[in-house]
DNA sequence: AGCACGGACTCAGAAAACTTACA
DNA sequence: GTGTAAGTTTTCTGAGTCCGTGC
């Protein structure tokens, strides 16, 4: 590996006494793809190099083809190293692809340790996270559209002109009729009381009961509007989708350090009403319209700086390269901030993954000495001691997540390892011929139902019923423990662990085991590995989808139910009682249907899904499935669709066929 | 010292959009 | 061949984790 960099070169040649560097770069030159981490794709020809700053926008940048997903990061160029500006070409890393070269392995074991050592020298330095960046700032929300005029809203039976402002809010919870949500009560309350804020006095005088107010209309035009969009030409369909690319080109990417990178999200989220997952104590909240007042822009100062829209101006812009966010908002029902961010093809994130993989690796080698400690723990005299170690416990063997604690009445009452109240286990000294069954039953990250039954070691047994001693339901089963102080204790056993890098690690590890196990030399690998969890998956997906469909169904026929009824109350004939009679009997049937259909869902939950798509996004170290790839000459696309390609990028590049995780 | 709080980032499922298989 | 359903990918944004800061 070439650096001109004298202390890179220092450092190479301490390692690399003995290589033929002439080769080496005439073969990386015919390699079409390259190092990730070195990024030397480079833009080479169609960023003209400013200079010093080299970073000085490039008025007319080409887009590179998408088929190429290493939009690669100078990772070199971003370390502080002397502006001795060299060219690039000397930062070309080595293709290293040859199978039966010794060499090349070691070599590639000094690469990984290299990138490392890159890495901690970007990291530890001054947590900069770039040195240029400029972007178009964000796409907002289009403006509201008033309803044509033949499109009404009624109030107690009456046709009611609503105020713009009112209208607006009024549209939103006609567009969710058909959701289950707005059945709910507190959606409802939630809702009215905020729509009322947007209400002239007029209207707040007159409309004081959301019983009495029909959005039919109002809902039946948009459908209409969906329906006209989806039964639009070829050519009509074709524009928009042009508009929308013409829109990606502009405001979907920014150039950092060098690189045009794909943004995660520019588009700002437009109004609407809050759904929050579960039970939230805030559905149905308005959600404010975002202006450009509202929005801080981050970028470099010797940028070309966006523009916010005429007559408006930013909130502040502000040029923070300790941060990755290009834009942020604070949002108005929690009080949060929002990001506009990079996608995880960016070299930002890339890196940022490829750290987390890092650190389970070197949890790897310290585990066993960690779960000694835990279970020496268990005896400690220190109640608090006992409380970490079991918890620790918890979240190695059950992927149990931290478990923050959350203020109450802000959002779900859901929890995880630190913050399990004494209500969500059950204790069973014996239970189905098994010792010692601790049942878990409790709502964890968005409110999905965590429900496990599982054996524990009779230590921990008698820990928890010490822990449980003289509390009530609610009181939290870890009095003396809190993810800070669990936080900090594991921090203490390893630089970099935390709870997460349990998921990772268990996750990773066990997905490199089951592919050395499943897989055999004389079996026609795809098949039998990637057949099984996919069909499960996907029966279990559409159980859900049933579920979901026969909800809505349900919502339909209530509201049926509801206006049969209203019509009944106002013509008093026989026929109309009738139909109310068969409404009534039609819910009554959907609701049996329903509830058959969610025993079916919890049946098979017994099974023990995992979410497969999550945990290969979000924990399995992708060089994994990468080196197996390589190793049974099984395409990668096979493994990953192209958005995964383009995440793992770094992954496939990096890791070869003996690659351990 | 310890703790509340906010900030920045990862991870998560729902819904929308798109693609492919199938009647 | 065509319309539709099923499957897959992409987008959206809410829900967590974790750490630094300031009292």
């Amino acid at each position: 590996i070439h650096y001109s960099h004298k202390h890179k070169d220092k450092y190479k040649d301490k390692e690399h006494k003995h290589k033929d560097h002439k080769k080496d770069k005439e073969r990386e030159k015919s390699k079409h793809g390259s190092r990730y981490w070195m990024g030397m794709k480079s833009l080479d020809g169609k960023v003209k190099k400013e200079k010093e700053n080299g970073f000085a926008s490039p008025p007319h940048m080409k887009i590179e083809p998408e088929e190429d997903f290493y939009h690669s990061p100078k990772l070199a160029k971003s370390l502080k190293r002397e502006r001795d500006d060299d060219n690039d070409l000397d930062f070309k890393p080595k293709k290293i692809k040859t199978e039966n070269d010794k060499k090349a392995k070691k070599r590639k074991q000094e690469d990984e340790f290299l990138f490392l050592f890159l890495w901690e020298e970007e990291r530890y330095t001054d947590g900069v996270k770039w040195k240029f960046l400029e972007h178009k700032g964000p796409v907002f929300a289009p403006p509201y559209e008033p309803l044509p005029s033949n499109v009404k809203f009624y109030y107690d039976g009456k046709p009611m002109k609503l105020s713009p402002e009112a209208e607006e809010v009024a549209t939103f919870f006609s567009k969710m009729l058909d959701h289950e949500y707005t059945t709910k009560d507190i959606f409802r309350k939630n809702f009215f009381k905020d729509w009322r804020k947007e209400m002239t006095s007029e209207e707040k005088a007159k409309i004081t009961d959301l019983k009495k107010c029909n959005f039919t209309e109002m809902s039946e035009y948009f459908k209409g509007l969906s329906e006209a969009r989806k039964a639009m030409t070829k050519e009509q369909k074709l524009k928009i989708k042009e508009e929308n690319e013409r829109l990606l080109q502009e405001y979907g990417f920014c150039i950092m350090d060098n690189h045009r990178e794909r943004i995660a999200n520019f588009r700002i989220e437009p109004p609407g009403l809050f759904r929050g997952r579960g039970d939230h104590p805030k559905m149905g909240m308005l959600k404010r319209r975002i202006r450009p007042q509202d929005i801080i822009i981050n970028c470099s100062k010797n940028s070309k700086h966006p523009e916010p829209p005429p007559g408006t101006k930013w909130k502040e812009v502000r040029h923070d390269n300790k941060v990755t966010w290009l834009v942020s908002w604070t949002e108005n029902i929690q009080g949060s901030i929002k990001y506009i961010m990079l996608n995880p093809s960016s070299r930002i994130k890339g890196e940022k993954d490829w750290q987390k993989y890092e650190t389970a690796r070197r949890l790897k080698k310290c585990v066993d000495r960690i779960r000694a400690q835990y279970r020496e723990d268990w005896k400690s005299k220190e109640m608090r001691v006992r409380q970490r170690a079991v918890a620790i416990y918890f979240i190695d063997k059950l992927a149990l997540r931290a478990g923050n604690e959350k203020e109450e009445g802000e959002t779900a009452d859901t929890v995880g390892c630190c913050s399990l109240r004494v209500e969500h286990i059950k204790l069973y000294p014996e239970n189905e011929g098994q010792e010692y069954v601790v049942e878990f039953d409790f709502l964890g990250k968005d409110s999905i139902r965590y429900y496990n039954k599982v054996p524990v070691e009779k230590r921990v047994f008698k820990n928890l019923q010490l822990f449980m001693e003289n509390k009530e339901p609610d009181d939290d089963l870890f009095d003396r423990l809190n993810t800070s102080v669990l936080n900090k204790h594991l921090q203490e056993l390893m630089d970099g662990l935390s709870a997460k890098v349990f998921r990772t690690y268990n996750a990773s590890i066990t997905l490199q085991q089951q592919l050395k196990e499943l897989t055999n030399e004389d079996e026609n690998i795809p098949a039998k590995i990637l057949a099984p969890p996919k069909t499960f998956e996907k029966s279990m997906q559409n159980l859900q989808a049933k579920i979901d469909a026969k909800r809505d169904q349900l919502a339909n026929a209530k509201r049926d139910l509801k206006a049969a009824k209203a019509d009944a109350k106002g013509l008093r004939d026989d026929k109309s009682k009738k139909t109310v009679e068969t409404k009534r009997k039609a819910v009554q049937r959907i609701e049996e249907q329903l509830m058959k259909l969610e025993v079916q869902a919890t049946d098979r939950e017994e099974n023990k899904q995992i979410a497969l798509g999550t945990s290969k996004l979000n924990y399995l170290d992708p060089r994994i499935s990468v080196a197996w790839c390589k190793k049974w000459g099984i395409p990668i696309e096979k493994i990953y669709n192209k958005t995964q390609r383009e995440k793992f990028a770094w992954a496939i590049d990096m890791a070869e066929k003996d690659f351990e995780f």
